[in-house]
DNA sequence: GTCTATAGGGGGATAGAC
DNA sequence: GTCTATCCCCCTATAGAC
């Protein structure tokens, strides 16, 4: 992975991580090969091995990868006190960080039976500390008397479950706008966890 | 597919369907091969093809007849006339009906990518209809003006997406008994049409 | 309807030259 | 770091015997 000598090494990781992100979203991990891999990087398959071990490495690398942005990105927002209002930033967030990696979700999600044992789960963690940080937010605003859900653990999986739905529809210069898309959702999430 | 002289068509061909809904559902279309497939039924490669033209056939019959059975189970049900009986009843069937498909469920979900493109038309269309028959019991009970959504498409997709869900981390003999499911998840799906 | 055998093609990964 | 060449394996699908 690391550079060596004077060579490409910095311009064609970057290449091949972007070319199986597209190629493992289009046509799914098992059915692309190290050959097309490299060949919409243009190199040579064997060339490959210079930065992976392995095809399930590239894999595990372009999923864990996702999860880390995720996280560290979310835990950069700066979130304010009332929990209404923080999981109206949650929405938003959840949503537009999303759609702008529509390709690492969609790998995120249904590629995790591709992983081995212990790959799958390192990134079932990661995604679950994601989980618990939405889930923290309705667990605030039950114990502050302002949100009602029968089940919090529930909730945070029907709210996330709810927003993952956008990546399968949404499409910029489609009907919506991503602010009107936010404004939907968001009426349609804080509902959910609104007092009967 | 039709039967012919006194031979195990009749037994292997529906042999061969669920072993290759529970492969695919498993391991991922394009990761099972068709030797897989025989060594659970107990035939040789070859024998498949007796049953089916090729490989892609046998993916899309499993779509098209898991989408043919919901749409003409929820079709054979009996429907209240108040749009909110009518939103309960959709719940409930909903989640009862996925939970009790879960390979086919996920196999209709995660190989769309892997279907011909005429294929992947047709079960877009089933697909469609299924979300149509939601989406009608939206627009009447906002026309009765007892839910309000900000818009009926969208709500549509995000009630699927949210019920969805339940096949994710479901498992009998969990946490939770189906009828406590679907009670939370109906508590939350009213909230979402409730007006505001 | 099922079998054996095989055609014809790719697959992941490695070796060694440059 | 990349290339060419290759090992060894598995793939889908078909042909022809039974």
């Amino acid at each position: 992975m690391a550079r060596t000598q004077g060579s490409h090494s910095d311009i064609t990781g970057p290449r091949i991580q972007t070319a199986a992100l597209r190629l493992f979203a289009q046509h799914g991990y098992a059915a692309v090969s190290m050959r097309q891999i490299a060949k919409e990087v243009g190199v040579q398959a064997g060339a490959l091995y210079n930065y992976t071990p392995d095809k399930q490495s590239m894999l595990f690398g372009l999923m864990r990868g996702h999860m880390q942005d995720l996280l560290a990105t979310w835990r950069g927002q700066d979130l304010p006190v009332d929990a209404m209002e923080q999981l109206r930033v949650f929405t938003g967030f959840h949503i537009r960080f999303h759609l702008e990696r529509a390709d690492a979700v969609f790998i995120a999600y249904m590629e995790l039976r591709n992983l081995s044992p212990e790959n799958f789960t390192e990134i079932e963690t990661l995604r679950g500390q994601y989980e618990d940080a939405l889930e923290m937010i309705l667990k605030a605003g039950v114990d502050q008397g302002v949100f009602h859900v029968p089940d919090t653990k529930i909730a945070t999986l029907a709210v996330i479950a709810m927003l993952n739905g956008v990546n399968t529809w949404y499409r910029a210069g489609g009907r919506l706008s991503l602010d009107q898309v936010e404004a939907i959702y968001w009426d349609m999430v804080h509902k959910v966890v609104a007092p009967n």
